[in-house]
DNA sequence: CAATTAATGTTATATTATAACATAACATAT
DNA sequence: ATATGTTATGTTATAATATAACATTAATTG
């Protein structure tokens, strides 16, 4: 098969993730500038706490760390960075958790297929034509058109596999 | 292709709802018979007011429904007669809208895949073999083992594509 | 620089869900 | 039948998630 296009594979559980934070970073910076849109240091910062890793990160762990750093912090602060984040493809939302993720691949806009890891907590984000055809077709089938799709799918991440082993 | 087991159809926009109603309850007291387990007067009624259309329905709208009847009721109320019923399968969370729906075929558990029109609110349910093997083949394809899939896929029925011509 | 727009600050509140403990209903075994 | 344990429900409080509404500041543009 090769329409499994893996927007955010699972990283090593021991990886440098620095690389990751600079590189997603550095990608929304020119993202933000090809479009024409402010990344502002406060949209900046809001983007750096949800890649403090690659778990889903909650709205108001983002909200303490953001009230440690500047006092009027409310809950509109992150609310507002994060639905810009979410329209320029940077951040989604997983809404089996309520929580937000960095985008691997904001460049080009997608509706992601995300694999999440039970374990480590981790998500993947895949974009696969086969699975949206499939489901256009099934859906089809029912005289059903598809705008958007939400998959989320819980399981166990090959990190966490081979270590439970 | 021979696996579309449609759980839970679109129905017509004029059907008599009031047969799914009957048919919901009754597969749902069979269902809870034979398991031994107890449909309770509140769950009963928890189950008919979240199976009072195909729409996904509230938790806080059943509640404002059940305090009409008995000033003693309160979130946990509801809740837990949710609980119930989606441990037992007869209830589905669309996560996506924090809504519940009535299951189709609670008689055997499995994970569904919705389909949730955007404009007239209805949902049906799949539950399609093909979708499945080719996410766990292509979740596979990256080393992980799915546990649990949630798929929610907006778009138009076909009753509402027709009345938009 | 004035006028406009975009972004952020601020206060309040809405929505969704759970914790913790008390009481009532039901089952079962003496 | 009654004591005992179990399940279900009642009750109060609070946690967790998200938005409304309006004020102020910063950036853009004519
Ligand atoms: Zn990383
Ligand atoms: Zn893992
Ligand atoms: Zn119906
Ligand atoms: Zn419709």
């Amino acid at each position: 098969m090769s329409t499994n296009r893996v927007l955010m594979p699972f990283k090593e559980h021991g990886h440098s993730h620095k690389k990751c934070l600079i590189s997603a970073m550095t990608m929304a910076e020119k993202t933000c500038c090809t479009r024409g849109v402010k990344l502002t240091k406060l949209r900046r910062r809001v983007l750096e706490l949800v890649w403090s890793s690659h778990e889903p990160v909650k709205a108001y762990d983002i909200l303490d760390k953001l009230r440690d750093e500047h006092s009027g912090s409310a809950p509109p602060t992150v609310y507002r960075a994060l639905d810009f984040l979410r329209a320029e493809g940077m951040v989604h939302k997983i809404e089996s958790l309520n929580a937000y993720v960095g985008c691997g691949e904001p460049e080009h806009s997608h509706i992601g297929q995300f694999l999440i890891c039970r374990d480590c907590g981790a998500v993947a984000e895949m974009d696969d034509a086969d699975v949206r055809e499939l489901l256009a077709e099934k859906a089809g089938s029912l005289g059903f058109h598809i705008d958007r799709e939400l998959i989320e799918i819980k399981g166990l991440c090959a990190a966490c596999s081979t270590e439970h082993r």
